[in-house]
DNA sequence: GTATTCTACAACCAAATGGTTGTAGATCAG
DNA sequence: CTGATCTACAACCATTTGGTTGTAGAATAC
């Protein structure tokens, strides 16, 4: 996973409502539109949120009719899942040893 | 945890230099110019860095002499850890969940 | 057919990002 | 004291971001 990868993975996460879309597409189906009802802004601005998460790999967009139906993108989200595992596992041996290096002191 | 600090800490991970600070500071002891040192741009531009990730509550910053400490927020990073935790545990179920449906078609 | 719905995309705007240079204050070394 | 080092901060710049409105094309409804 590249390093800018992993740059618009954290950064399509750095916003709450890209963050809420996720949650509803990785349980139900939703088209763009479906998703733009639920927020408190345009119809654009929604679309250009979906972009963001389509490029992080983390939703997919499929056409279907007049609509574009947005899910998650289970591969894309595996990925994010296992990197924040990773960065978790990391973190939790640093602080094991820094409460070893406490502990001794 | 609210929504803005959440966007803070994703925010603050969103930069390959900035992921990298995290990573030495959770470990050894930097100034702020032992930290620019390292990278291939100007000292303010690692300064700014630096400000982000104490925003983030990820570093903290404490005056030695003349020099500035940078080092891993132990508040900050769990906080970060077992946000990560959370999403990872929540994606694992909704994995397994679709897992689940697939197999039941 | 016409009207409506859903989408895409361009143009625009204000604010934030990520970088730069330059200036100035503190601290330390000699 | 003088000079070097470390930091802070302002000003500036280009690009990106997150939002808007408006226009136009495709698919559906009637």
């Amino acid at each position: 996973m590249s390093e800018a990868e992993v740059d618009r993975l954290f950064q399509a996460f750095s916003d709450a409502t890209r963050r809420d879309i996720v949650r509803r597409v990785t349980v139900g189906e939703y088209s763009v539109s479906g998703l733009a009802a639920l927020y408190a802004m345009s119809f654009a601005a929604v679309q250009k949120h979906v972009a963001v998460l389509v490029r992080a790999s983390l939703v997919t967009k499929e056409k279907r009719g007049r609509e574009q139906i947005v899910r998650g993108n289970h591969e894309g989200l595996d990925k994010a899942r296992r990197l924040l595992d990773e960065y978790e596992a990391i973190w939790r041996q640093r602080a094991e040893r820094i409460a070893d290096i406490l502990a001794e002191g």
